[in-house]
DNA sequence: TGACCGACCGACCAGTTGGTCGGTAAGACG
DNA sequence: CGTCTTACCGACCAACTGGTCGGTCGGTCA
């Protein structure tokens, strides 16, 4: 692996545990076993540092996506390929999930066009499964966009609570606290389809 | 208004817009008219104003849902009146949602105690709403705490994507935008009663 | 009147921030 | 061999960080 990603992964484990403003350059150079200006040679600002750690982040989403759509057929799977697929994504790699999610908090007006732009395509994609599999019946009714609110709410939100809920209830949230986001999953499929 | 409510206010609306580390205490002190020593005066610290940034926010809500719940009877009439409360409240004060996603964030390991309670209570009661109005076949089967993360984390996910969402979709999510957490609301509620 | 009090300020502090600069050591290339 | 490039460091910088300090001001109370 190229120090260059090494740095990237590094950055992102600590800008995921604490946010954009919660780390410094210093921190991640010593993560990365680095000196405060060997870092700044491989990325030469914090910002565009982190953009990259973003950019990765939505590259690797969309691959996992767009791969796992080319085998299905028909809305029906291609939607329960989708929920699947991101729920899975988000359990591996839950700290991109919260990352994601930090971004999100962040982003409000300074939404960064590079990055939006192929969220937009996916989103809108994602919008129109979901009207296609209502128009044949196979998804219930209901607002596409809300719809789509809730699938991808819930399993972030999952992800992001679970330490939380699993503190508060004394450490366990299911008898098999390793199915938790495959139960998330299987609910969010049986309340989706018709 | 005492001169501590409105520094807590204004200190509020900067911290759901960059989070803790994203905030100085000077900004703040900028923000409530007051010089950095005087916003000291109020508060010791900056992770103490912060803690009570969180306090109030955490008794408005505990408020609110129990206020709301004191009118309702029956398991079914109380899970829905939870379901609607957390909707309107994440409506209305959407920037404390979006503090409260943040806190579940930055918290993952020092959860703060005397914060968690109050919560640990609250999560506690709904649980136990939802298994019994399972009991009595009024909600849809499933995991109670999967069904919880389902309800929490739409509202909460439709509130912070909102904007995002709006954006990419050229400023409009339905015809009536003003409608979209009241869609997110019944859509959930359809799905949850059995 | 005088003693005390909370609210607040300007000046200041040590430490940290993101980032610059000049240099150097290790290859790669001709 | 010499030249160029890439990777990196130590020293440094101005700006900012959270917080302290001594002091001023307008009340309030005895």
């Amino acid at each position: 692996m190229s120090k260059r990603d090494d740095i990237l992964d590094r950055a992102e484990e600590l800008f995921t545990e604490h946010g954009f403003h919660g780390v410094s350059l210093a921190a991640i150079a010593v993560a990365a076993g680095l000196g405060n200006a060997g870092l700044i040679h491989h990325f030469p600002t914090k910002r565009k540092l982190y953009r990259e750690v973003l950019r990765r982040l939505g590259d690797e989403l969309e691959g996992v996506v767009s791969d796992a759509l080319t085998g299905a057929t028909g809305p029906r799977e291609k939607l329960a390929t989708v929920v699947r697929v991101v729920g899975t994504w988000s359990l591996q790699r839950s700290g991109r999930a919260r990352l994601m999610m930090r971004e999100l908090l962040d982003n409000v007006d300074r939404v960064d066009k590079a990055r939006t732009l192929p969220l937009a395509r996916f989103l809108e994609n994602a919008r129109d499964l979901v009207t296609a599999a209502q128009a044949e019946g196979l998804v219930r009714d209901g607002e596409p966009l809300a719809i789509l609110a809730q699938l991808f709410g819930s399993i972030a939100y999952a992800q992001i609570a679970r330490p939380t809920f699993a503190k508060i209830l004394g450490g366990k949230l299911l008898a098999d606290d390793r199915r938790w986001m495959a139960t998330i999953v299987a609910d969010l499929e049986r309340t989706l389809f018709a």
